[in-house]
DNA sequence: TATGTTCTTCTCAGATCGAGATGAACTCAC
DNA sequence: GTGAGTTCATCTCGATCTGAGAAGAACATA
């Protein structure tokens, strides 16, 4: 058996100076996103410090690197998102609002120019999020906000549009439309439109949240049938709603999120025609 | 209309000192995949500099910062991911043999204690290329080769296998084993499987690459029929190979890629029953 | 009570799928 | 050269899946 090299190396770590290298930042920005009456919204704060002070951007901050020796402070990527995202929103995060939302990793962003002060990596999380309360602006926010995604002007390909309601300050407009792409394509093959609704939801409420996130209608008919023939993507709870639609209508059964963790087979959105190019 | 923050903030430049904060270095690592005799192989360098010195590992190093000016030799993610694969392989870049490689970016890892150095955040790409000659090691690698992946003893869980036959330095199993299971995954909806051809291919030198990425035999007539209905993943060149099969059989005619970015309907894996989970 | 809305299920024609069969073209062994 | 085996390309067939619409029951509102 080997010897574990990292205990094999003490001269080298000894002569090794980190700070021989050009210095680069590493920070996270997080794409929060949710259903607020049923339009997809997303998490902004105004930036209170430099630069792009008072423009809006993604929550998200410098991850704490914890110096060579990577002690107890250095944290972890998904950890920093979640702090970031607890400091400048004032969204608890264990146990309470942040407990149940879903993060993956988006993607990393480190184009030489992207930020002025210095050469900055980073690295972009995606957060999917049942309806939580009003942020509160804390850290270096100004201000924070759930900003439904149709008022920003984006289009998918609008990384810098001149005309845009409300530009975003770095790339972070760029980010979030690869977010808003990612999110849109999750929804096709794994059960994560569930992370939107509650604990328990019905069939209409799961198709309001397609119909936010793609832009479409869909056929309720056959979203109904889709989504109880996939394996393990809704269980029933056996209980109705309490309240049927607004405008009328019977009391919609209650599901709850199953053990699936992709969707076979997929739900496709309907109007791809893009694709074949 | 707003006036550029950039050119907005020189106090507060003026001020900054990147190095008040904890030092982070950025690396790059490249899952570079390709066909060889009918089998999926992967690049690896054997390291020739501690840590790890004498074990496989990815190719890959450090990002040229450029500096708190990020000057011309600061580097974008993806050019710095070219220059290892050139340094470390031998492998001409522009034009040459690493003309042709699909590139896309895979996932950054940040755990601490990830590397005993420093706080190391490795930004991960992967790369399709069609099949290139025999890598010759440079830079700071002792030996580079393909390496058969299924020779490699990963299972799609394994991160850190005692067993493995030949494990790898740092976190580079699981880097690798998540670009494989992207690698699986894109064949599915995308046409990046030419990407492992050359400029023309047959149906059924397509095929053979996703038994090999997949595993497992596929349905040749069915196959065949897919492929030849999905508008724009090929297109015929009229011509017909020189060469019938190995052990005979008519000459099969010649195709190049075409022009969609997506493959629909998709080529769904037949066995996929972990999924269901 | 009447009207309109919504949930849920059903119907039906068209598309797609997996599995197998077929005939022609080609290589190799004899 | 002949025959056996292999492979390409296409076709068939039943099972499954899809989109579009219809229908009945439950509910809100006027």
């Amino acid at each position: 058996m080997a010897p574990d090299p990292r205990h094999d190396e003490g001269e080298f770590l000894a002569n090794y100076d980190p700070r021989d290298y050009d210095p680069v930042a590493v920070t996270v920005d997080v794409v929060a996103l949710t259903i607020r009456d049923g339009a997809l919204h997303v998490l902004l704060v105004r930036r209170g410090t430099a630069p792009y002070a008072g423009m809006w951007a993604l929550p998200g901050g410098f991850v704490q690197a914890g110096g060579p020796l990577q002690g107890h402070d250095a944290e972890d990527l998904p950890a920093a998102a979640v702090r970031e995202l607890a400091e400048e929103t004032g969204l608890s995060a264990k146990g309470g609002a942040l407990g149940r939302v879903h993060l993956e990793q988006l993607g990393t962003y480190g184009t030489p120019g992207r930020d002025p002060r210095m050469r900055v990596i980073s690295v972009a999380y995606l957060a999917f999020a049942p309806e939580l309360p009003d942020p509160e602006a804390g850290g270096d926010a100004a201000d924070a906000a759930w900003v439904a995604v149709g008022a920003l002007g984006l289009t998918e390909a609008a990384g810098q549009r001149p005309g845009t309601t409300r530009r975003l300050a770095f790339d972070h407009a760029r980010i979030l439309a690869d977010g808003l792409e990612r999110a849109r394509a999750k929804l096709e093959y794994t059960p994560l439109a569930t992370a939107f609704c509650g604990g328990e939801f019905t069939i209409p409420e799961l198709r309001a949240v397609y119909e936010a996130v793609w832009g479409e209608e869909l056929h309720a008919g056959n979203f109904h049938r889709k989504v109880l023939s996939v394996p393990g993507f809704v269980e029933s709870t056996g209980a109705t709603s309490d309240r049927g639609g607004r405008r009328g209508g019977p009391r919609p059964r209650l599901y709850r999120p199953g053990d699936a963790r992709l969707l076979h087979p997929a739900l496709l959105r309907p109007s791809r025609e893009e694709e074949i190019r």
